[in-house]
DNA sequence: TTAATATATGTAACTTGTTACACATTTTTT
DNA sequence: AAAAAATGTGTAACAAGTTACATATATTAA
């Protein structure tokens, strides 16, 4: 492997002029520089990114935090985000900390002894002081577990609203709404933004927790049956969706008939099931450039746009609601 | 951030001391040992792994190159891997090559600026004489891209074989086979497996090509219409065969009773589908946690105990066919 | 024409660790 | 008791870059 000396001697100049001419930073003569490009290309030369990363204190990494690495919603920002890191010219560091405390605090080392630039966080933490004190660049997807850290997530108070005029204007009297893990910002926010719209009106609603990541299919089953009278459902993800409707076929209720669902999400599957599911997109594309700009903006210490970016929400009709009668 | 220095200046000892206590090599004397441990808690030292990566030519960090990160298999596979890399004290860096060239160039040349110390490969790649230039250790899963580049991936073969069976038991004269792109080794001796069963049985095979990742479900819909006297279905991914399941449906077919299918994989919707899919399932957690055993190997220069290591498989009969009658 | 400024390049210190080697002391072997 | 081996510790070179500073020359300004 060949090394900046290499290069220096190969061209007949410092390695002062090399990395001048790498770095493309201070005056270098015309010439000079043609001659280390020609010796770069000559040797196959690559810098070390770790005597580099190791002077100037950054590694070029960005970390990603996550709960776990296998739902629908995340993969699909997994790959926006490591797209727009690697267009940053920055690297991806993947920890999935498993909600294991033991393997949180082995990352939380990680991030220190590799000069780690950025971190996003994407999963819940009660270490978000330890975090803090790394002094690294953060910022939150769907969290909120910090007022002065950056966040971004969609706007779920509108994905809220949007489900219940939806179900509304199908005309659902009696609404059974399958949240997420009441613990997240994101489900609450969504929970008010649905009620808000729903107060007022003649329409009863009756709300059950589920896990996002494997939603309990028995629990599922067993709510819908005692509420056969229910003629709309409200799915906070497109997974449960899919059971709730699975779950109204096995009982002979028709869907949107009988009963009118609408998930959250937009997951590929949503248009590949029948019926095609009814949804309220959270656009992965724009949360996770939108994090990727805030991160690097925080990196390069600029003062960011907006602190806790909220991303629009949109609905999708598919064939699990009725269109507005 | 506390360096080696300022441990040793209040230790009272050499660098080489608190690097030798660090890295439990050479002699130290218990009560130096002591001194510089209580050191070490107060500055909360953590050794900067850039400065060592550097000196020891090794970063730690474990390369994953695969061609997209949103299908459900490979979710499964990427949770196990990064468990299995953080257990053994490296870290994972996701590199998405999206069979993108330029993307798959700016890879490799992080893989040499880093000093990557292994490299798991995931993807398709005609630059395979690139990667071994790099004199990195390196393994496959599910590929065979170069006869001396040790490789896992599921018994496939035994996979089809076990479809085959299945669908026989089960009363099957006239088959369709939904399969998987047919550049891929995987998708070949799946075919294999499965053909070497039905020849000689008096038993009709149509074979469709798909794609994994985005199945067309036009295609899927049109190939079961111009087979309406299929009486099983053969799917190459358990999301073909949800599809599969969908289409027979629209089309008023009972499964199984009219036409049995039986997926592959084994993915989580699997058994949230309605009837549960029958399929062959793929150990995603023998496959990583083996895939890393074998990279730690050649990693410390050991010798494998097997270059091609083959995976088994398992046929999980649910309920998208009959049971052998 | 002199002073000031811009251009061009090299030397050496610096980033933070690891380790070869030297040297001193202690323990064991003969 | 002398020699050999084991234990303990420090100095300095080294990994592969970056950059402050010194220095020299070429331009430009006064």
């Amino acid at each position: 492997m060949a090394t900046i000396k290499d290069v220096a001697k190969m061209a007949h100049v410092s390695v002062a002029t090399v990395s001048r001419v790498i770095n493309q930073k201070g005056y270098v003569n015309e010439d000079t520089k043609r001659l280390v490009m020609e010796a770069i290309e000559e040797l196959n030369y690559v810098p070390n990114e770790l005597a580099r990363s190791l002077f100037q204190k950054k590694s070029h990494i960005i970390a990603l935090v996550l709960p776990h690495l296998t739902s629908y919603y995340f993969s699909d920002l997994l790959e926006v985000i490591e797209d727009e890191v690697i267009k940053n010219n920055y690297r991806l560091m993947i920890c999935n900390s498993k909600d294991d405390p033991e393997k949180e605090s082995k990352y939380l080392k990680i991030f220190e002894q590799y000069n780690v630039d950025g971190i996003i966080l994407l999963a819940n933490t009660n270490r978000i002081e330890d975090y803090k004190k790394l002094n690294i660049p953060i910022i939150e997807i769907d969290h909120n577990l910090s007022d002065d850290i950056p966040s971004i997530a969609s706007n779920n108070f509108l994905g809220g609203k949007l489900a219940a005029d939806t179900l509304l204007k199908g005309g659902c009297k009696n609404i059974l709404h399958f949240r997420g893990p009441s613990g997240l910002v994101t489900v609450q926010e969504r929970t008010r933004g649905f009620n808000s719209v729903i107060e007022g009106e003649n329409t009863k609603v009756f709300s059950y927790d589920l896990a996002f990541l494997k939603p309990d299919k028995k629990a599922i089953e067993e709510t819908i049956k005692n509420h056969l009278d229910a003629d709309g459902i409200f799915c906070e993800s497109d997974v449960i969706a899919m059971l709730v409707i699975q779950a109204l076929k096995k009982l002979g209720k028709s869907v949107p008939n009988d009963v009118q669902v609408i998930g959250f999400d937009n997951i590929q599957l949503a248009c590949m099931m029948e019926p095609n599911i009814t949804t309220i997109e959270q656009s992965s594309e724009k949360i996770g450039k939108t994090a990727i700009k805030m991160i690097m903006n925080l990196i390069s210490g600029n003062t960011l746009e907006s602190f806790n970016k909220i991303i629009d929400v949109k609905l999708i009709e598919r064939e699990t609601t009725k269109k507005s009668l």
